[in-house]
DNA sequence: ATCAATCGTGACAAATTATTTAAAAACACA
DNA sequence: TGTGTTTTTAAATAATTTGTCACGATTGAT
């Protein structure tokens, strides 16, 4: 099992990955935000601990940059006072928070928690969202539109529907859908544009003729009221 | 202001309901979970104030369905020590939660304080604008004149209807109009010319005789107030 | 009434943006 | 490692938007 700790406080970074390498993880340290997006995409580690208060890059923007491409468990670091951090980071896709200052013990018991819920993660299945009778199931990847056969989408197809639905009726800008799908790096709109043309194929009756993904000219897509 | 407050412990969602009346809240109150989701449905309230444990249907599976089909801002209720179900709780998408027991204060604090943001969550897409019977969904670049079917802009023609709209009633030289469309390098009168009477072909009901846009001779445009 | 400046109109060309097709690269999985 | 899928890249085609121009109509000043 590999950890990376991220905290600028190099005496807490250290005290945190003695903790955890007694307790048997492989652990790497980041000192700042560049440095562990760096970090985390070169060693892919188990779980990251995440101190909120960074310099350069804050900890929350770390948070939702590594939760846009990766499920990697994420348990935020936060001083007790900051519960609106908490908060948000939670929201933005972290499993847990631990408040400052905290037991050793404590440490290791709620990183071995949050691996042991991220192994077995399918119990917080988002429910099936429905738009006009489009019926999308994110867990399973499927959308039924009317009552004919469920159709498989891939993950990129499935993120793309799921942000549609959830902003319908709401014109979303090109940037943003990138963003939404591929994290703030890594798309452009040649893939987007690619992206929606195969999600059309599966959900559109005649896709040229498209009634649930219009597009809006020079600004971006939407999905119907 | 609407509140629905789901809690099968009748004392405390009196405790709770009389609370936020008293702040000035119209408050429904639902003891189980399926009371709760027919409520949300048949009141649409403002926010929901959801305890955790409820019997029959589960708060996170509450939660769960109303974020699928609306933004409605909800509050969790927890026990202290149920730490595990407040993550995931706000990670289906609450937007707050209080640990029991809690101060009146509090509760008030955290509802008002959800309130507010979720109000201007929304600000981020503007408002559609009425002028006479024009509504303009600058958004989506769409107009809609009278009743008749919305009309699709074109980016350029939504910026300048935009701008017309915001000042309506003054006229607005032709150089002013053309830095607003096409910033301070890049456009000239005959563009603005055309842009016009492209725009009038769109929402006038006879272009050559503008009943929306009115020409200034010499000076620019203007839209009636 | 005449003239010059400005405006509305329509046709067309240029530029931008979308869709479709195809093929290569990356990936997942046995 | 090979196979099938998914994603990325590239390129051709189509559609839309924007810019340019010419010309007649309108306007306001003389």
């Amino acid at each position: 099992m590999k950890a990376l700790v991220v905290d600028d406080d190099l005496a807490l970074a250290d005290v945190v990955s003695f903790t955890l390498r007694r307790a048997g993880f492989e652990v790497i340290v980041a000192h700042d935000g560049q440095a562990a997006l760096d970090r985390w995409q070169a060693e892919n580690p188990d779980i990251i601990i995440l101190d909120l208060n960074l310099p350069k890059l804050d900890g929350l923007q770390i948070c939702q940059r590594v939760r846009a491409q990766a499920e990697t468990p994420i348990i935020i670091l936060s001083v007790r006072g900051d519960e609106d951090d908490i908060v948000r980071g939670l929201q933005i896709g972290a499993d847990d928070y631990i408040v400052k200052p905290f037991s050793p013990r404590q440490l290791v018991a709620r990183t071995e928690a949050v691996m042991r819920r991220a192994s077995d993660r399918q119990q917080s299945a988002p429910a099936p969202m429905k738009v006009k009778d489009l019926i999308l199931d994110s867990n399973r990847c499927e959308v039924q539109v009317g009552n004919r056969q469920p159709q498989r989408l891939t993950k990129l197809e499935c993120k793309l529907l799921e942000t549609l639905m959830i902003n319908r009726g709401q014109v979303l800008t090109i940037d943003m859908l990138i963003d939404d799908v591929w994290g703030p790096v890594g798309g452009d709109r040649s893939m987007l544009k690619q992206l929606v043309y195969r999600l059309r194929r599966k959900i559109e009756i005649d896709p040229s003729r498209p009634v649930y993904i219009a597009t809006v000219q020079g600004i971006g897509y939407t999905l119907g009221e």
